[in-house]
RNA sequence: GCCGCGUUCGUCUAGGGGUUCAGGACGCCGCCCUUUCACGGCGGUAACACGGGUUCAAAUCCCGUACGCGGUACCA
């Protein structure tokens, strides 16, 4: 078992709610890179410790976005590891004593307050000035707990099998001050804080209870989370101060806004365009490397130009020192620019799945030779793999031809030319992108008319449209029947 | 309301008291390349929230205000 005190130890501990959400993916990257750039050791926890919320297929999700990223991990359910087991339900036993040793010492006790009793008591509080009132060393006494019942009620209670709730005793007048890496000296006060429950009627606890249980069992080191996390860590000290335990380092990272301000949440970011869960972009079709890059450099920065970083290169270059404060507003355009960037950088045949699996989608047959000549054709043309399929024309003839280039760029002798040079290429003995070229300027100089003269309504005749890479590469790949064939079609629909 | 955390171009950021009338990137605009559209290259646009201090000197340190965000659950 590692006892050794500068090994670094993380965890990234999701909760199996629903799909695995980006800023959870930009967590468990930062404990990757922590835990890779020191060595350590990452672990995966499974917090499933809401029962209402539990979402069975949640965590083969999160395993599937986690290898997706390329992120690895050491100890984890699947894995095992020296601290088993790693899913929370699996360690109740744990939370049970832990919370017994609590109630034992009297830094927390049990109440068994129904929901109802609970929002009365807020009622009874709620004012203009007190809008939430808190469970608290104030209005304790007003509930029916341990700390108000006296011992006999309390046993009653416990033998008739009354539902209750542990709560943590937050005595007054402590200063519960830590050093976060990231925000530095971060201080509150124990009057501010409510008597969090520890653990839940159904008899598991919060995430307060077992993430410093578990934390401690598993000899974390430095706890890497969001900064929603942040008014929690002072319930968190007094619980590592009650068992007498050191806490871990405490690093929490600026959270990801969405681009009106605000939280990323699930509205927000659709109204923008922007996915929120790693399914998501998976389905989308961005590029691993993409994502990755970009989510490391939300709110950290190297400290140079560099910008293109390969796992390994972030791994290298990662440090808390240059991680910001500030919330940070998802940028999409620069996602994508991003993805575009690896897109360039992967071969045609590394593509090839992929685009397979989209022209699937749409009925598209296509072989991969052929295939591999479309994306070395479009990949500059394209953010997504998946946009090769808005350009049908390159798999099959045009059905019609955009009527705003079509008066553009079809003149009255467009029809001719296009044909003579249709016929020109039949004959061509080698169909290279070279005698493509060579046969349509000596047909121009012929015609004495600009070699743009001709190109352009061929691109229209064997495109249905006015833009695409460049005409010559396109008919190579089209090839020479298509070609000619899409050539005389298209003469005899638009005609003069 | 209370508690906490923040605040440099539209966005992500560099910058840690003088060498910065603030550098880079995305976006946007323009030019070049060019048969189109892209790619690429070049150039441009645009920011220290505000007010007080401290100091010879402040984007940089301190205080306050404003604004933003988070938390304020038997959710994590």
């Amino acid at each position: 078992m590692p006892t050794n005190p500068e090994h670094v130890r993380v965890r990234f501990a999701p909760s199996p709610t629903g799909l695995l959400h980006i800023g959870g993916l930009r967590t468990a990257l930062t404990n990757y890179l922590f835990a890779r750039h020191h060595g350590g050791t990452l672990i995966l926890r499974i917090e499933d410790t809401d029962r209402a919320r539990f979402i069975e297929e949640a965590e083969a999700d999160i395993l599937h976005s986690l290898s997706w990223a390329g992120i690895t991990v050491d100890e984890s359910p699947q894995r095992g590891g020296p601290f088993e087991p790693y899913r929370q339900s699996e360690r109740s036993e744990s939370y049970a004593r832990a919370a017994a040793v609590l109630v034992e010492s009297g830094h927390a006790y049990l109440a068994f307050d129904s929901a109802d009793e609970i929002e009365q008591l807020r009622q009874r509080h709620r004012s203009e000035s007190n809008p939430n009132p808190r469970y608290d060393l104030e209005t304790r006494l007003e509930m029916k707990n341990s700390l108000s019942l006296s011992a006999e009620e309390v046993s009653v209670r416990l033998e008739r099998g009354d539902a209750h709730v542990v709560r943590l005793k937050v005595e007054p007048g402590q200063s519960l001050a830590f050093t976060d890496l990231i925000r530095g000296d971060v201080e509150f006060q124990s009057d501010t804080i409510d008597d969090q429950v520890l653990v839940k009627s159904d008899g598991l606890p919060t995430y307060h209870l077992a993430n410093v249980v578990d934390d401690h069992a598993m000899q974390i080191t430095h706890v890497i989370r969001g900064e929603e996390w942040l008014p929690s860590t002072p319930k968190h000290i007094l619980l590592y101060r009650a068992f007498g335990w050191t806490a871990p380092v405490m690093a929490h990272l600026p959270l990801i806004l969405s681009p009106s301000g605000g939280k990323l949440s699930k509205r927000s970011a659709e109204r923008a365009g922007i996915p929120v869960s790693v399914a998501e972009y998976i389905k989308s079709d961005y590029e691993p490397e993409a994502v990755v890059n970009f989510l490391a450099l939300l709110g950290w920065n190297p400290g140079s130009e560099k910008e293109f970083f390969t796992l390994e290169e972030l791994v290298e270059a990662f440090s808390f020192d240059r991680v910001g404060q500030a919330g940070i507003q998802f940028d999409l355009d620069k996602l994508k620019w991003f993805n575009e960037h690896y897109l360039r950088g992967k071969t045609a045949s590394e593509l090839v799945p992929r685009a397979r699996i989209e022209l699937e989608k749409v009925g598209i047959q296509c072989d991969n030779a052929r295939l591999e000549d479309v994306i070395d054709l479009m990949r500059e043309r394209i953010s997504f793999v998946k946009e090769l399929v808005n350009s049908p024309y390159l798999f099959a003839d045009p059905t019609d031809y955009d009527a705003r280039s079509v008066s553009k760029r079809w003149k009255e002798d467009s029809s001719k030319l296009v044909t003579d040079y249709a016929d020109a290429i039949a004959e061509l003995p080698e169909f290279t992108v070279e005698a493509l070229e060579e046969a349509l300027r000596a047909l121009a100089d012929e015609n004495g008319v600009g070699a743009g003269r001709i190109i352009h309504p061929v691109r229209l005749a064997v495109s249905g449209i006015s833009h695409g890479p460049g005409l010559f590469e396109l008919l190579h790949v089209l090839g020479k029947e298509s070609c000619v064939r899409r050539m005389f079609t298209a003469a005899e629909v638009l005609g003069e």
